[in-house]
Formats: C-alpha cells, sequence, structure tokens
DNA sequence: ATGTGTTCCTGTCCGC
DNA sequence: TGCGGACAGGAACACA
C-alpha cells in the first residue's frame, strides 16, 4: 500500500476537491473490498457535506455533516482518482467507470472522485466520528511518527526486550503507525542498521537515533509526494518522486549509497517480505 | 503474550 | 506468444 507519506500525498491531492464540499451522489459497484462495506453506505454519503478530511496512520477520514466519519483503506493498491467536472457539467456525463472502480463519489460542483483498487486489499467503513478513534481497525494503531507522543523514551520503552527483528518491530503499526515495507528499509539503512538485528538488543542511544530519521524519511517523502512504483499515483495523477531517492528498496545488487561503503544492496524475506539492506555498512 | 507463516486478490514481469 | 512462478506499497488471522 501506500504508506504514510503516500496517503498524506493523497489526502492532500483530495482536499480540494472534497473538504467543505457536498457528495451529491454515491455509487457503490460492489458489496464489499476487503470487508463488506457498512450497510447503506450509498444513502449515508449522500448529502453529506465534508467537514474535514484528515488522516491517521495509513487511513484517510471523512468527516460528514451527518456526524458520521467514513474511513478509507487503501490497501496495496488503492487509488483515488480525480476527474474534473465534465463539459455537459452532468455527473452522468462522466466516462464509464472502469474495471475495478468500485466506490464513485460525485461532488455537487460536478467533480468525481473514483475508489480504484484491482486487489481488494483496501477497505471502507462508516462510524460515528465521535467513537472513531474506536474503530476496531484504529484502537490498537501506535502513535504518529510525526507526532509528539512519538518520541526516544516511547521507542526505547517499546523496543525493550523484543525478540523480533527491528525490521518487523517497525513494521507493526501498535508500536508505530504508519511506516511501511519501503520506509522501514529506507530508514534501516540510514540509521546503519541490520534489519535482522534483534530489537531488544539493540543499545538505547541507537534506538533514540532512530527517531530523527523516521520523522526525516517520512518527511522528505511527503515533500516529494510519495513514492510513486507499479500503480501508485497522486489523486491528481501526478507522480510522486520519492523512489528516485531509494538508497536500498528495490536496489538489490545496486551499489550502496552510504559514502565510503563498498557494499552491494543485499535482499532477504523476513516474516514474508522483502527487506532490502546493506551487509557491509548496516550491523 | 510473542513470534511466525498464511491468506486475501489482481497484475506484471521474467525465464523457458 | 504462451505459461508458470515469483513478487508487489498491507495487515488480519491462525497457530506454535
Amino acid at each position: 500500500m501506500p504508506e504514510l507519506p503516500e496517503v498524506e500525498t493523497v489526502r492532500r491531492g483530495l482536499l480540494p476537491v472534497m473538504e467543505g464540499k457536498v457528495i451529491a451522489a454515491a455509487d457503490v459497484r460492489r458489496p464489499d473490498l476487503r470487508w463488506p462495506f457498512p450497510d447503506g453506505m450509498a444513502a449515508r454519503l449522500t448529502g453529506q457535506r465534508v467537514e474535514r478530511l484528515r488522516r491517521r496512520s495509513k487511513y484517510i477520514l471523512a468527516d460528514l455533516s451527518s456526524g458520521e466519519s467514513l474511513l478509507i483503506h487503501l490497501g496495496m493498491s488503492g487509488r483515488m482518482l480525480i476527474s474534473g467536472a465534465p463539459l455537459g457539467q452532468f455527473h452522468h456525463d462522466h466516462p464509464a467507470p472502469e474495471k475495478h472502480d468500485h466506490v464513485v463519489l460525485d461532488m455537487e460542483d460536478g467533480t468525481r472522485v473514483t475508489f480504484n483498487d484491482a486487489r481488494r486489499f483496501g477497505a471502507m467503513d462508516l462510524m460515528q466520528t465521535a467513537d472513531a478513534e474506536a474503530h476496531w481497525l484504529l484502537a490498537s494503531l501506535g502513535p504518529e511518527p510525526l507526532g509528539n507522543t512519538f518520541n526516544e523514551d516511547y521507542l526505547i520503552d517499546r523496543l525493550r526486550d523484543r525478540n523480533t527483528p527491528i525490521k518487523t518491530a517497525l513494521l507493526d503499526q501498535r508500536i508505530i503507525a504508519g511506516l511501511g515495507n519501503i520506509y522501514v528499509c529506507e530508514v534501516l539503512h540510514r540509521a546503519g542498521l541490520s534489519p535482522k538485528r534483534k530489537a531488544g538488543r539493540i543499545a538505547a542511544p541507537r534506538v533514540a537515533g532512530l527517531v530523527p530519521i523516521i520523522r526525516d524519511v517520512l518527511a522528505e517523502a511527503i515533500e516529494a509526494g510519495g513514492s510513486s512504483l507499479r500503480d501508485y499515483r497522486q489523486a491528481d495523477g501526478e507522480l510522486g518522486y520519492f523512489q528516485h531517492t531509494f538508497r536500498v528498496y528495490d536496489r538489490e545488487g545496486q551499489p550502496c549509497q552510504t559514502p565510503a561503503c563498498h557494499g552491494v544492496v543485499g535482499r532477504i524475506v523476513q516474516s514474508g517480505r522483502s527487506s532490502f539492506y546493506c551487509p557491509a555498512c548496516q550491523r
């Protein structure tokens, strides 16, 4: 999926077309994605103004005038596509939805927002805005890595005594919410830490050092509009460009970027996922 | 309570 | 070209 920077980029792209705007019509074209859509989703979206469009971890939340919030998760391949009001000015003049266009939102001004998700690991749900934090998908999420509650003391505490590799620990959304496979690989490379190191066996100062690295990598990626791999694009169709600055992710066999390091990027599989790293400078 | 492997689904790419 | 297998940004779930 889109990881935190990609989701934030999608949110920012949707902001001008959704926030403060009314959903004139909702077309729910299949009963489910990863899970069934909530009962009456189309009717519960129709006529609602989007009061606020916010993000929690890799989830987008649209707070509606009804007091409900729409939760959007993009899974691995989800995209939110924006198309402008057609010349005919009526939403039925938009081109017909394509394969994998599962939910179509027509805004009152004629702009169309389409949730497209080939692999269907994505999700949508509705809940009371007041109860959003308690939603089962959000309840056990750890702190936002760019927020204040994520800090050195917190991370040292959470990694203490963990027997799992640091790679796996940083992917655990209960410890820190928003990192995915790309950014964990990049963070560990910048930190000079092997993905195989047991989380609980890393000295506290090194764990502390991860905190600003995580913040920097995510902030840089957001600044770059996320990473465009395969099918991911920003909501407006633009490509992000952070992928050009990957130091290890998807660079197996290529030279390590660390100054004076003559290592070669390798790939191992950890809990079923590829870890890219330099065996020479990540220890 | 932790840690690991499997699973959902479609599309793409690579080697034969 | 066709076909099979590996792999893909996530994360819930079942099981040791």
